[in-house]
DNA sequence: CCACAGGACGGCT
DNA sequence: AGCCGTCCTGTG
């Protein structure tokens, strides 16, 4: 069963759903860029995972993506925004590589990187534990509280968890949450959820106003706020400066950035609408490269 | 043992 | 408004 989408076209057969010949497309790349945690490289090289309550197993060969126990409802009602296929890369990539020869090389580093549409909800949490933090450790305080506090689900012979709800997390209590290893991120953790059951609505909110309303939850600052915004596809204009981001912007930008010397301002004007993506390319880069 | 890495907070000026 | 000590854990 041949089915075409905006940008793809998937073939499914079994519980097997194909995306055919992507472009800018590298699961790796995507997955271990620092915008996810909870994705579980297998040793054949493919990834397991959750999102929006949905199991999946993923392969990438050559520019084909094999997925594992997808039907084609899930792939259209999730996936297919999650890895936001929506989004035609190849257009946006021309327009960035056109500002200047920096782009074009950070483009060049991981052609296949892009921005995933995640949840706003586990994103609020997985980056209040991920500030003043590295990559292992966030990854494994964010696992530990989903073993404990989130639902399992038989996956393929596994089992995997949910993201806690915030009721989960309000009713195992700050102490609680503190034995998961947050440091003292527990009680951030857990006046975010105690607020965000009240304040449900502030994802409706967009842009400037949103931003203003996630720095009210204790634990969330400007950098934490851009990252929940781009990583969930809420702004694209988002552009979180951490310190590898703002120190390749100074090294690269460094003429530039004498007359705007704020990086946020600058960035969102030079880059656009599309400054979140270029933030992607650049902190990979200077991660990687 | 110590130094360091990683953002937000809160008290200070 | 900006500066800076403190918060916790893991690594070298």
């Amino acid at each position: 069963m041949i089915t075409n989408y905006i940008n793809i076209k998937t073939e499914y057969i079994e519980n097997v759903l194909t995306v055919k010949d992507v472009k800018n497309f590298n699961l790796h790349d995507i997955l271990e860029s620092g915008q996810c945690f909870r994705w579980v490289r297998n040793k054949d090289s493919s990834y397991t995972g959750m999102a929006y309550g949905k199991a999946i197993n993923i392969t990438q060969k050559e520019n084909d993506l094999i997925f594992k126990g997808c039907n084609q409802d899930d792939f259209k009602n999730t996936w297919y925004r999650y890895f936001d296929f929506e989004t035609d890369y190849s257009s946006i990539i021309e327009k960035l590589e056109a500002l200047d020869s920096n782009m074009k090389e950070a483009i060049k580093f991981a052609p296949g990187l892009r921005v995933l549409n995640q949840e706003p909800w586990e994103l609020l949490i997985s980056y209040i534990v991920s500030a003043n933090n590295n990559i292992p450790r966030i990854k494994k305080c964010i696992n530990t509280l989903c073993e404990r506090y989130g639902e399992p689900i038989e996956f393929m012979g596994e089992t995997l968890y949910n993201f806690p709800t915030p009721k989960a997390l309000v009713e195992a209590g700050e102490e609680n949450i503190f034995l998961c290893r947050v440091g003292y991120r527990a009680k951030y953790i857990y006046m975010t959820a105690k607020r965000y059951i009240e304040n449900k609505d502030i994802f409706n909110y967009r842009g400037e106003e949103l931003k203003k309303e996630l720095i009210k939850f204790h634990g969330v600052g400007p950098k934490v706020a851009d990252c929940v915004m781009l990583y969930t596809g809420l702004s694209k204009e988002a552009f979180p400066i951490d310190v590898w981001v703002k120190r390749i912007m100074t090294q690269l930008y460094e003429d530039k950035l004498k007359k705007e010397k704020n990086i946020d301002l600058f960035a969102r004007k030079y880059f656009g609408e599309y400054a979140g993506i270029a933030q992607l390319y650049l902190f990979y880069y200077a991660r990687n490269a």
